[in-house]
DNA sequence: TACGTTATGGACGATGCAGTCAAGAACTTC
DNA sequence: GAAGTTCTTGACTGCATCGTCCATAACGTA
C-alpha cells in the first residue's frame, strides 16, 4: 500500500504528486489517508523513511560477507547499480530525487538523506577493509576515504543515468573507478 | 531578469514555483511573462538553456589553458566545486535539480542535461590530455574514461553536498579522486 | 442480535494555480 | 502634438489541489 504511494512520489516528485493521485493509486479514500498519516508531508516522510532503510539494507546485504569474495561483491554491487540506472531511468532513485527537490526546505528529508549516504558509505568501508585483508586493496590506504570516493561515484552514476547516459558508459565509469583503487605492492 | 526566474526555479523546483512568484521576483506582470515566453514550461526551457550554456562555458574557462598548469587547474576546478556545493550556492545545482525532477517527463530538459554533461566531460578530457603531455598523468591511460570518472565524482559531490555533507568531506573525496588518477611510470 | 467504536470514502469548501484579456501606458513616426 | 503601434499590467476565469467532514460500513464486544 505504501509502495503504491512511493511509486507515485517516485514518478512525479513531491510537489508534482497530488493526494488524489495517491488515493487513486492506493485504492484508499482521501479521508483514510489523512486519518492514517496526518497529511501529505507526513505521508511522504513515512514513505521516504521506509525507502531509505531499504536502501541501506540493500547495501549491507550486497556488500557484507566473507573476505575472499569482497571485491567481487563490490564489483557486482557497483556494476549492478550502473545497469539498473540505465534501465529504469524513467524512475531513478527516490533518494536522489527527494534530496534534490526537498532537502533545502525540509529538515527531515535532509537528515534522512544524509544518514542514508553515511550508512551506504559505512557498508562500502566495511567491504573495502575486507578487500584489504584479502589482499585486493592496498592495506596502507584509508578505506573510509576510498569508500567516500566510491559513494560519490555511485551517486554520480545515478545522476548521469537519469540524464540518459547509456549503460556501457556507466559501466565503463564504474570499471575505471574500480581500476583506480590502490593495489597492494607486490 | 532571467536570473531572478532561475533563482526561483532553483530554490523551489519547477512544480513548486508559481508564475505569480516569478512575476513578483522579476517585477514583471504575468501578462508580460506569458507574452515574452509563451508559458511556464517555455520560460523554464529558456532559463535552463542559458544556465546549461553558462555551466559548459565555466568548465571550459576553468579547465583549458597551457599544459604546464593543467593539473593545477583541474584541482582548483574540482575543489572549488566541492566548496561551492557545501555552501549550496553553486550554479550546477539547477542542472542536478532539474534533471532529477523533470528528465523523465520532459525530453527537452533531458536532452539539454545530457549535452551539458557530455560537454563538461569533453572539457575534462581536454584538460587530462594536457596533463598527459605535461607528465602529470600516465599517457597510456584513456583520458576520456578518466574524464568520465571525474564527471561522475563531480556529479556525486553535487548530490552529497545537497544532502548536507560537510565541506571537508567533499574536499577529501575530491583529493582522493585526484590521487587515484594514474601517474606516469618513473 | 444489539450496541459502541473505529475505519472508510467521497462530497465539499477554501485556496492556489496557469493562463487570458482588455484597458491603459509608453514609445514611434510623421 | 496627433495618430498609430507595441508593451505592460493586474484583475479575472476556470480548474486542480489540500485538507475537512460526516454519513456509512466494518468490526469488536457482550
Amino acid at each position: 500500500m505504501l509502495d503504491a504511494a512511493r511509486d507515485q512520489f517516485w514518478m512525479t516528485g513531491y510537489a508534482g504528486t497530488s493526494m488524489d493521485a495517491i488515493a487513486a493509486a492506493t485504492g484508499l479514500g482521501k479521508g483514510s489517508l489523512y486519518g492514517a498519516f496526518g497529511g501529505k508531508r507526513k505521508l511522504f516522510h513515512r514513505v521516504y523513511d521506509d525507502h531509505c532503510n531499504a536502501t541501506i539494507d540493500s547495501a549491507n546485504r550486497h556488500l557484507s560477507g566473507d573476505d575472499e569474495q569482497a571485491f567481487e561483491r563490490l564489483t557486482a554491487y557497483l556494476l549492478g547499480h550502473a545497469t539498473a540506472c540505465a534501465e529504469r531511468r524513467q524512475h531513478g532513485c527516490l533518494v536522489a530525487k527527494a534530496t534534490a527537490e526537498l532537502t533545502e526546505h525540509d529538515e527531515v528529508v535532509a537528515a534522512r538523506s544524509l544518514i542514508t549516504f553515511e550508512n551506504v558509505q559505512l557498508a562500502l568501508t566495511g567491504n573495502l577493509e575486507a578487500c584489504q585483508r584479502n589482499g585486493d586493496i592496498n592495506p596502507a590506504a584509508d578505506a573510509q576515504q576510498l569508500a567516500g570516493l566510491l559513494l560519490a561515484v555511485h551517486r554520480g552514476i545515478e545522476a548521469l543515468g537519469k540524464a540518459g547516459t547509456d549503460e556501457s558508459t556507466l559501466r565503463s565509469i564504474t570499471e575505471t573507478a574500480l581500476a583506480a583503487l590502490p593495489r597492494p605492492p607486490r
